[in-house]
DNA sequence: GCCGTTTTCGGCCCGACTGTTTTCAGTCG
């Protein structure tokens, strides 16, 4: 079976991790890292693009990546992987994803203590074999016990992140639709629902002859294997390790098929209780009635929730946290959309790490349908992002007028920062200057790990900064790699709702931060959500709809959220946010 | 190892934080 993106994304990934722990030379080891970024991204699939003859048109492939991706490619190896694989101890490699420990640090367990896994080095910090070794001491030996523990929670945790398991079963689908005598098809599941991370992808179709479909299903070119495949439900395991399930039904059953299937376990088990109430059984075929007088079809979700009672639920808020009851009142909340949005307040360009400039950018997020955007690049703290110094950020300012005036008044440009809340937690740029901002987000990017007394502390500063007027991604997690800071959030949204401070949902799907939860806890207390997209390049304008599928799990509505509203509103809101 | 270009080789985001080592190495972002 041919290997997949991914797959050989991985293969220079392990490549560049043994190249490091062997010492080579940072920059060697970058390149295969890069490539095996490079290849991640990739919106095609490299034995096409081999087959075009373009594979030294994707960035940092030259010559010499350039072979070995083509060796994979025709051989399924690599000869330069194996020799390292084979030197190496795959137990040496999984070590480097416990927080705290580097190549340097692998390598010393590995030479001087002779461990090779991750639980061979649990076993040696338990015993404090650890501490002895050349410089280390007790705190770094508990630090790496923490590094494991947090490891083991996240390994036990395998689901998939949305941003990647919803384009690829969306790519599956679309595929599914297009073959004949498919009628309709959905995704289903907590992927429908929108949740941050799923664990396998659930499809739903109608057709009234399955086997093609099903035979299709199985053959896909980005299948590993075949878990099971039937007249009605199939499922396959892709070579990314990603598990889907497609269920198959008649045109007729649609409905209760779509509810079935759709989730959550919780909010199904509510709404047949409901049922049962009303004398049916409710499964994925029909409501069948309890008095054996024959089964109900329902070609539609409304008419399930109709026979029920109840006006039909959106799928991003069928977690039974209260939405069943509001569903039998008829008062489900109308839920923000992507067609409510006027603006993206966060985004990035070439003055600090973006790929893009403003003129670009504000041209995309044109095209997109927006009507204003703001210009929000890095503060000189992130030296790593390229910050902006005050100095350039008056010179920013420039350009950004220039662009605005230039796209104005259909379209607007404004400027604002993405400004650090640093460890010491001061702000990155004094009051004079971010009073000449349009607009101000104050984010954490570094001590995520104070604690929580400290990191909330900083956090609460630029929340009664009267000038700050957003705060970026509030808890700073990284879908699945970083857990989020240990904040105090109900002290966070104390001082928000108390200083009128808006809230980010940041919808770049590695962030989701705001999480639904929190969203809709801000809500409840009146705080104004901002979903932004962080942009850093032009196509990371459509994340959006990440931010949208999480606010609205959210219980988000149009009013709650600042892009929501025109070019007067925003600079009024912002304004009267000034001291 | 790639890239850009001074077309042949130097530069490649580099400062903060931590812990331990008293002057810095390792890790992180």
């Amino acid at each position: 079976m041919a290997l997949s993106n991914r797959e050989i994304a991985q293969i220079f990934e392990d490549v560049s991790d043994m190249l490091q722990i062997k010492g080579e030379i940072i920059h060697r080891v970058m390149a295969y890292r890069n490539v095996a970024e490079a290849i991640r991204d990739l919106p095609r699939d490299l034995h096409a693009i081999h087959a075009d003859g373009q594979l030294n048109t994707i960035p940092f492939v030259g010559k010499v990546m350039e072979e070995k991706i083509t060796e994979l490619l025709t051989t399924g190896k690599l000869e330069f992987y194996e020799k390292l694989a084979a030197e190496i101890p795959p137990g040496i490699l999984d070590m480097l994803r416990i927080t705290g420990v580097g190549p340097k640090k692998a390598m010393q367990f590995w030479q001087e203590a002779g461990i090779t896994s991750v639980d061979e080095l649990e076993a040696a910090a338990r015993e404090d074999k650890l501490s002895s070794l050349s410089g280390m001491g007790a705190k770094t030996q508990a630090r790496i016990l923490e590094g494991i523990e947090s490891l083991r929670r996240r390994a036990a945790n395998t689901r998939t992140p949305l941003g990647i398991a919803l384009p690829a079963a969306q790519s599956i689908l679309d595929r599914l639709l297009a073959l004949p005598g498919v009628g309709k098809g959905s995704i289903a599941g907590s992927l429908r629902r929108g949740r941050p991370t799923i664990g396998d992808v659930d499809l739903v179709l109608t057709t009234n002859d399955p086997e093609p479909v099903m035979k299709f299903f199985a053959s896909m070119d980005e299948v590993a294997r075949v878990l099971g495949q039937g007249t009605t439900k199939s499922s396959v395991e892709l070579h990314n390790g990603l598990q889907v399930d497609l269920v198959v039904v008649p045109p007729e059953r649609w409905g209760t098929a779509l509810v079935y299937f759709g989730g959550s376990q919780a909010h199904n088990i509510h709404i047949r209780e409901l049922a049962r109430q009303r004398g049916y059984t409710l499964n994925e075929h029909a409501l069948t009635k309890l008095d054996g007088s024959g089964e109900i079809l329902c070609d539609t979700e409304e008419k399930v929730y109709e026979l029920l009672g109840m006006q039909w639920v959106p799928p991003e808020i069928r977690e039974d946290w209260g939405e069943i009851e509001l569903a039998q009142q008829h008062r489900i909340p109308t839920l923000i959309t992507r067609d409510d949005i006027q603006s993206d307040l966060h985004m990035h360009t070439v003055w600090s790490d973006g790929k893009f400039t403003i003129r670009e950018m504000a041209e995309a997020a044109r095209a997109r349908g927006h009507k204003y955007i703001v210009i929000t690049d890095h503060s000189r703290g992130a030296t790593i992002a390229n910050g902006l110094t005050v100095e350039r950020l008056m010179a920013q300012r420039e350009e950004v007028r220039q662009v605005d005036a230039e796209m104005s008044p259909d379209f607007r440009v404004f400027h604002g920062t993405e400004m650090e809340i640093r460890a010491d937690g001061t702000l990155d740029f004094p009051d004079e200057v971010l009073a000449q901002l349009d607009f101000v987000i104050a984010s954490l990017h570094v001590g995520l790990r104070q604690p929580r007394e400290q990191v909330t502390a900083r956090l609460l500063n630029a929340i009664r900064n009267p000038h700050v007027d957003l705060i970026g991604h509030p808890r700073g997690q990284l879908i699945p790699d970083r857990d989020p800071a240990d904040l105090d959030m109900d002290a966070v949204f104390a001082a928000a709702s108390e200083t009128g401070i808006a809230l980010e949902i940041n919808a770049n799907p590695r962030r989701l931060d705001l999480e639904a939860q929190y969203a809709r806890r801000a809500v409840e207390l009146g705080i104004p959500i901002a979903i932004d997209t962080d942009a850093h390049r032009i196509d990371e304008l459509d994340l959006l709809s990440y931010g949208i599928l999480t606010a609205r799990r959210g219980w988000v509505q149009p009013h709650n959220v600042i892009n929501t509203w025109s070019v007067e509103q925003f600079l009024a809101w912002s304004r009267q946010r000034g001291p």
